[in-house]
DNA sequence: TTATTTACATACATTCTGTATGTATGTTAT
DNA sequence: ATAACATACATACAGAATGTATGTAAATAA
């Protein structure tokens, strides 16, 4: 079983330095080089964990959705209150998606590397399914509007989350950038609402 | 003035494919040659006219968000009253983002390849800047909730939008997700209305 | 103990972008 | 009208990056 163990720390080491690469330089800007330099070792080891620089890059995409999945899951759990845990959910979704280790590779790369299709994909094992769940059995509850489409909501909140996550990244002021962003956000909700 | 306009015409050609190219492949994918052999020229006019391929890109970019902005000008001038302005104005930014021609370009690689900044520079000369300028003066006349800040809700407005329209054009029957995006669209806004 | 798989390293082929240079044609100044 | 210059490209080359094929030592299985 020594070998197993090896393995398994090589390939997280590449994940963490890649994450930190394509975090700080973004996808194409990264050289496979770049990252297994970082920890001396060679392309070969990457190319035989990985395949290729794709693969990696969905490994460091998983970690990242997994922790962003489990933000949210923690902090919804703080209320009984069905209506309350959604709110609670995306709060916690703009302030793990604000981490810098999370914001380039969960906003920007992510769905522009993998494409459309392949990206859901994984999204709908993570957060977004969360936000899904919730807004069905909100809608199921009869909380929401009777106008409105499941799927359609989830895909406008979802929108809305990223856009103001990556305003407030960037903003002069992020703090109170923030403030006004879950203001805006708790608006909206409350506007679904039945 | 003969060369000139010979120019003016080799810049068009390169546009126009390139915009054909950057949306079926994307950015990454298309390679100059590509771009330039569908015209039967070499890189060499391409690196003279546009310096490098970002510089190609910033240009199709251009012309794409250009397109946009005039299409909600034009629809949301069929209405007098002003907050039918903006529901007008939003519904011809689904509309016009989901054609082929400009879906990719803005609303996946234009802010991946170009990086918020200089995106957010561009865009605000043209379709985010009507949004802001129509929210801004909405709440001038005190047609929006007090509690609410401008630039956040013009964010959260404008990335509901792109998100929407990247689910309706995956969506298994796109006519219907256009129509139950739009209609939560209209509750969303709604709900932001004093 | 021999065979085989695993975890890499090394070497190489290919494909890009970008730059430097060459050239013909158009434009301007005298 | 012609010399000087600028423009609009083409051509050739350098460098970087991905991916693949092959080699090898150590671990594991037979």
């Amino acid at each position: 079983m020594k070998n197993q163990e090896l393995a398994e720390r090589t390939k997280n080491s590449l994940i963490n330095t890649a994450r930190v690469q394509f975090t700080e330089k973004g996808y194409a800007e990264t050289s496979l080089e770049e990252i297994v330099g970082k920890i001396n070792i060679t392309r070969g080891a990457l190319y035989h964990h990985f395949g290729n620089k794709l693969g990696l890059f969905k490994a460091v995409v998983e970690v990242v959705q997994r922790g962003i999945a489990e933000s949210i899951e923690q902090e919804s759990a703080k209320s009984e209150n069905s209506w309350e845990q959604l709110v609670l959910g995306c709060h916690a979704f703009v302030h793990a998606a604000l981490l810098i280790e999370n914001r380039r590779i969960l906003l920007v790369d992510g769905p522009a590397v993998l494409g459309w299709n392949e990206w859901s994909e994984i999204d709908e094992h993570h957060s977004e399914s969360r936000l899904l769940q919730k807004i069905t059995d909100l809608k199921a509850d009869g909380l929401i509007k009777d106008s409105i489409s499941v799927k359609a909501l989830t895909t406008v909140i979802s929108g809305s989350l990223n856009e103001a996550v990556l305003w407030v990244s960037h903003a002069e002021n992020p703090e109170q950038a923030k403030d006004e962003v879950l203001a805006v956000i708790d608006v909206m909700l409350n506007g679904f609402r039945k």
